[in-house]
DNA sequence: GACGACATACCATCTGGTCGGTACGTTTGG
DNA sequence: CCAAACGTACCGACCAGATGGTATGTCGTC
């Protein structure tokens, strides 16, 4: 018998996935089990619901990309400017592949959910905004070294990134690749620059 | 017996406002039936079947917020880049009540449907860089005029400025309500400025 | 032997789609 | 001028398959 983690974990991962690629709607508990390799009973053993299915799916998002961000080196830079603008650098360098490999899917499964199934928003609203709360403190020391006096928070400007990221999420959908995405990311970044005044071009 | 047109039109129309609602999947032929008022042999009268019915919603999209933009005073300014400035402020004005009465149909259908229905996809993507192609001009010009040398094109900013607002209408779902979303656009809006060196704080 | 971790069989409901039929307007032929 | 023939718009009952969820049983481990 295996752990029992880890046949959740591959529920999880399997909806992670079909989620992804067809949207929650989509997806059915059945896909779920096929990619999982296990049945149904073993599903609602670990799920009451295909809704609680995809509420842990986005608390699982979280937790695996919140330590895949926390462990990126885009916060070795000691000045905190370059640590934004190497957040920005490493998410473009994520931009690999087909679009349900490095999409988000926090970001389209709140598109289908957002007023049908409030629990679902708010899990995706949690993960998003805690997303966007690792960035607002370095955002908030650049601001405080080079643009002291500007009439936007720094909060605002880490979920402007967010804005961006995702709304490239969806253009590389519709272009079907990750080109586009990848140069609304260089728009984004020198932005960042222009608005610390860091003129060096968009490629450092 | 009424107009064919108005009885397709009326299922469009509501097709249009529940999956807008609820996404593309979990809006069912007889929901758009009940909301157009008309049963369902007269919805396959009209649409050879839900797949076809989300191309046309998409093309009637497509055109109807064609006219909206077509007719929206942004275009009135004689400086391309005024043009631009408006146009962005054009979009946050239209950020009113509740998402599912300003959020774009193509953006969130396009993420449910990329992978499952290449026709649908291909109809959003019709839709969306239509829409861009109508900004490519304004800001072709707005860039020869003041930032010929740049090292980027016209193409790729009409594209950011799509990423943003698609993107502030995921954080608009995400957070139940407009606030953030507008405060994406402001940050658009700081971003063009900044780009063609017109310094002039955020609003005119 | 009790309990957690599954598998299997099954069910009620929903969903997209079909189909025969009806009401009504239009065309055609005499 | 009229009526048969035909086409369009629409209705509503029906269907096959899919879907979320349940009930029950089995196997291995503590």
């Amino acid at each position: 018998m295996r752990s029992p983690l880890e046949s959740r974990n591959r529920l999880l991962d399997a909806a992670i996935g079909a989620i992804r690629a067809k949207g929650y709607d989509a997806t059915t508990v059945d896909d779920v089990c096929a990619a999982a390799a296990l049945t149904k009973g073993a599903f609602f053993h670990h799920f009451r619901s295909k809704e609680d299915l995809a509420i842990s799916a986005a608390e699982r998002w979280g937790v695996t990309t919140g330590a895949l961000f926390q462990a990126a080196p885009y916060h070795l830079p000691e000045d905190p400017l370059d640590r934004l603008l190497a957040y920005v650098d490493f998410r473009k360098a994520l931009l690999q592949g087909a679009p349900q490999d490095f999409t988000c899917l926090l970001g389209s499964m709140v598109q289908e959910t957002y007023l049908s199934r409030p629990a679902i928003r708010d899990a995706c609203r949690t993960g998003i905004f805690g997303h966007v709360a690792t960035l607002t403190d370095d955002i908030a020391a650049a601001k405080a070294l080079y643009a002291p006096g500007a009439d936007w928070t720094a909060e605002s400007l880490a979920l402007h990134t967010q804005a961006v990221i995702q709304g490239a999420f969806i253009l590389a959908k519709a272009d079907d690749g990750p080109r586009i995405a990848a140069d609304c990311l260089d728009h984004l970044r020198r932005y960042i620059a222009l608005l610390f005044g860091r003129e060096e071009g968009v490629k450092p």
